[in-house]
DNA sequence: AACAATGATTCTCG
DNA sequence: CGAGAATCATTGTT
């Protein structure tokens, strides 16, 4: 709102001008050697003075009374002429403003962040997401940007509609000026050139309430970006049953547990986790049990018996004379156990 | 509160 | 680019 009354201030400003020609002296001299009565005059120009104190529909009466009176071309061609000395020291004050450097930072962040610029409907929503994950692989990552798309579009309804209620009060508020200016050009000169200034006058005042808003939008982005880095930090711990399918595959596969990208893809789809978070299970997995084997011993054992008593279960299942002390997935499951019993705590290497 | 477990990140290396 | 290793940060347990 301080933009705001500065933008009156501006106004009355060039208001402030007509008045200060209407109090120069040398304009009652004028008149006065036109012949007229000097009382006449000044009863004019406090009128004129005094219309901006009144109440609308006064003001109204008084302005047509003034329009109507037999002094008034004479009155406005003397403000003409003093207008014509006048203008030449306001000249000066008129500078072109090169596009701001800011604003147009601010504006390009806004259209790398996707808040401005084309607006992103539901349908191009992956191409966001695309565009956000800048270079990891699309088939993980959406599920953590969804959150974060979200919350960006709704800044970016936010910005939107804050940038058109500015334009259209901004160009409300320029039809009003001009209007009120075009009005009292009747009663006062008033050039289209000053016309034209006064617009950039308001467009700039506007334009830094936008600067401003641009800013807080920026803001809000870098915020929610920084929280989502921090949340990407964030985690919950996968629930039961896909641990238990992935130490299932992990202990089955002892000899070799490095899934390829077929087993992950299942192994994600099976978990309901990314691929991404697959590989880093078992990334983890495999350095964690590499570490301190004795510590996973018994969940080693406890997969091992797991499978062994599936794979029995799905053999008697197929009628099979196996007994369920012989599993058949014994290849990797007796290689861990040998290796355990024969190397306890020393450095084991998974063979490759 | 201290500690362990665990998912994620970052770095180096082949 | 993927694996190993170290590390971070949160969650779960005691």
């Amino acid at each position: 709102m301080d933009d705001q009354t500065r933008m009156m201030t501006g106004l009355t400003g060039l208001g402030g001008l007509a008045q200060a020609d209407v109090g120069d002296p040398d304009s009652v001299r004028k008149q006065q050697s036109l012949g007229q009565p000097q009382q006449d005059i000044g009863d004019i120009l406090q009128q004129i003075m005094a219309i901006t104190d009144e109440s609308l529909d006064e003001a109204q009466a008084r302005k047509h009374a003034l329009n109507c009176h037999r002094m008034k071309p004479a009155l406005f061609s003397v403000l003409c002429e003093i207008k014509e000395k006048t203008v030449l020291s306001i000249r000066g004050v008129q500078e072109e403003d090169p596009p701001d450097p800011q604003i147009m930072r601010l504006d390009n962040m806004l259209l790398a962040e996707g808040v401005s610029g084309p607006e992103k409907g539901g349908g191009s929503a992956a191409a966001a997401a695309a565009a956000a994950a800048a270079g990891g692989s699309p088939t993980d990552s959406s599920i953590e940007h969804s959150d974060y798309r979200a919350k960006l579009a709704q800044i970016r309804q936010i910005y939107h509609s804050e940038l058109e209620k500015y334009e259209q009060a901004c160009s409300e508020f320029t039809n009003h000026v001009m209007n009120l200016l075009r009005e009292q050009s009747r009663t006062r000169p008033i050039s289209p050139k000053e016309i034209e200034r006064m617009v950039a006058i308001i467009h700039r005042k506007f334009s830094s309430i936008q600067m401003q808003l641009k800013q807080s939008t920026c803001e809000a982005v870098m915020i929610l970006r920084s929280r989502f880095l921090d949340a990407r930090r964030k985690r919950r711990n996968f629930n039961k049953q896909a641990t238990e399918v992935l130490n299932e595959y992990f202990y089955s596969h002892l000899s070799n547990p490095y899934p390829s990208e077929e087993a992950k893809e299942e192994l994600a789809k099976k978990c309901g986790i990314t691929v991404s978070q697959v590989s880093n299970w078992f990334g983890n997995k495999r350095i964690r049990y590499k570490k301190n084997i004795g510590k996973f011993q018994e969940e080693a054992n406890l997969y091992a018996v797991k499978t062994a008593v599936d794979a029995a279960n799905v053999s008697a299942q197929a009628s099979q004379a196996n007994s369920p002390a012989t599993p058949n997935s014994g290849t990797t499951c007796s290689s861990f156990v040998i290796h355990r019993e024969g190397s306890a705590a020393v450095n084991y290497v998974f063979d490759f």
